[in-house]
RNA sequence: GGCCUUAUCGUCUAGCGGCUAGGACAUAUCCCUCUCACGGAUAAAACCGGGGUUCGAUUCCCCGUAAGGUCACCA
């Protein structure tokens, strides 16, 4: 593909808030169209909202993209270019595209009333009240009759132009030949064709809108009233994989055909084709996400998962490094995401890697089918065991030996007493990867320790 | 309310005139198993309604219905 008809897109985030997942997919949607025509993506910050802006956000909306790892070609900043929004506005106002209009005085004291102050006077668009068709690259031929849009605003002032005519401005000029974005925006495309058109000095982009995200009760996702669920950060904090949730958040809306649902990102632009991308909202569920998730924690090797493990896992200075090594493989196994680490340990369920436990009933040391004679007798055959294998360190004899036993006395009556005594707990991992986990000499404490709880009782 | 858009299992979706309507998540049951988790298997579960077009509609058209978006001196 030649310089000049290179394919540009652009994200056009406004700084009013952290990176929404909406927003992440449109710009994902953007990211893998325009890789895949070997295109050019640009990130403005739409900054033309002085009053909403926060440098906070800005910074977020980096971190965020950051994570991801999505790289743009270009960063720009809206406000940067007034100067140039400026004599578009003159331009436009002198070829009779747009005027001054002063406010009427019943809108100041309306407005006066509800505690927002109008300007006396603002720049409006001069509709030229015609219908408006567009193809789309989802919906196809969409038509509108703009007539009832009327005389819509698209400055303050000459210096403080607004989102209508900042976006089409600086899209002209930034050369953007597609257009992708949420399909809340569906409805300003009409004006801002038209907007386009007066400004002329190239043909018009095209537009692709995307649809929405939903909650479970099918309205939009917003922060308001969906929480933190809705922010990309969110899921950084929660310990997800950047590439598990690219992918769900492609095939949100998307996918290739077949059956296979665990793509790369450089899968998916290989494979992408925005024509095939769903026309109705999609509802955002965390539960896939998380299968998702799963998945390419599967997908991880150890050392990358060791080096989550340590990032998320509540005191992690406790642990030694041999330990996180072995306990690893047991930790994995049962979570969907990181942060999981995090609800692990306050339930209580990480308790005994760390400290011996106590048994506050030790009638659940005993198997439901058993008794507490024989539960004690078993308990001090693996005490044995324990003790004779205990210099050694050699887990698999000891195993080994254990099993020997429990096939002996019955798996139920040998392995639940034993994992009992290891862990404190009815549910736990079971007592082979426990004994792996745990020092030797700690086990038989705890095995020692679980007699004496039951001569007690 | 006006305008625009959308409509396949609970959810994400495959399907692009003829299929026992396929897969995944979630759910249930079973297997594995000392418990939990993992893993494996199986099951239940959908074409919004009504008219056309057609030999034949989930698929094309129209009308309803429902849902969503948007109607700012926000983006």
């Amino acid at each position: 593909m030649s310089e000049n008809n290179k394919i540009i897109t652009r994200f056009a985030p406004s700084p009013t808030g952290f990176l929404h997942i909406g927003g992440a997919r449109s710009a994902l949607f953007n990211y893998i169209f325009t890789k895949q025509k070997e295109g050019k993506i640009i990130l403005r910050i739409e900054d033309t909202d002085l009053e909403r802006n926060k440098e906070e956000f800005t910074e977020g909306i980096y971190r965020a993209f950051e994570w991801l790892d999505l790289k743009f070609d270009e960063n720009k900043k809206q406000s940067d270019n007034f100067p140039i929004h400026r004599k578009y506005l003159e331009k436009l106002i002198s070829e009779g595209h747009a005027y001054i209009s002063k406010t009427k005085e019943e809108d100041l004291l309306e407005a006066k009333k509800e505690g927002k102050t109008l300007r006396g006077e603002v720049i409006r668009f001069k509709n030229p009240n015609k219908v408006i068709s567009f193809t789309d690259l989802i919906r196809g031929e969409v038509s509108v009759d703009t007539t009832d849009l009327g005389d819509f605003v698209i400055a303050k002032s000459l210096d403080e132009p607004v989102f209508h005519l900042s976006n089409v401005v600086d899209d002209i000029l930034m050369g953007v030949t597609h257009i992708i974005r949420g399909e809340e925006h569906l409805a300003n495309t009409p004006r801002q064709i038209l907007i386009w058109e007066a400004v002329g000095e190239r043909e018009r982009a095209t537009y692709a809108h995307i649809p929405l995200i939903l909650s479970e009760t099918r309205e939009k996702l917003s922060k308001r009233i969906h929480g933190e669920i809705v922010s990309v950060e969110y899921y950084k904090n929660r310990g997800y994989l950047k590439d598990a949730f690219i992918n769900f958040l492609a095939f949100l809306g998307w996918n290739p055909g077949g059956e296979r649902e665990i793509y790369s990102l450089g899968e998916i632009i290989k494979e992408f084709n925005i024509e095939k991308v769903q026309k109705g909202g999609a509802v955002f569920n965390i539960e896939k996400l998380n299968w998702f998730n799963k998945e390419y924690i599967k997908l991880q090797s150890e050392s990358e998962q060791l080096e989550y493990i340590k990032e998320f896992l509540p005191n992690i200075e406790k642990y030694s490094d041999e330990m996180l090594q072995k306990l690893r493989p047991v930790l994995v196994d049962r979570i969907s995401y990181y942060a999981e680490l995090k609800d692990m340990d306050e339930v209580g369920e990480l308790d005994y890697y760390l400290n011996t436990p106590t048994y506050s009933n030790p009638n659940e040391i005993i198997w439901k089918k058993s008794n507490k004679e024989n539960t004690i007798l078993n308990l001090e055959l693996i005490e044995n065991i324990l003790r004779k294998e205990n210099n050694e360190s050699n887990l698999d004899n000891l195993w080994e030996e254990i099993y020997k036993l429990a096939e002996e006395k019955g798996k139920g009556d040998i392995l639940w007493p034993l994992r009992y005594a290891l862990s404190g707990k009815d549910k736990s991992p079971d007592p082979k990867s426990l004994l792996y986990i745990l020092d030797t000499k700690e086990a038989l404490l705890r095995v020692e320790n679980a007699i004496e709880s039951l001569r007690n009782l």
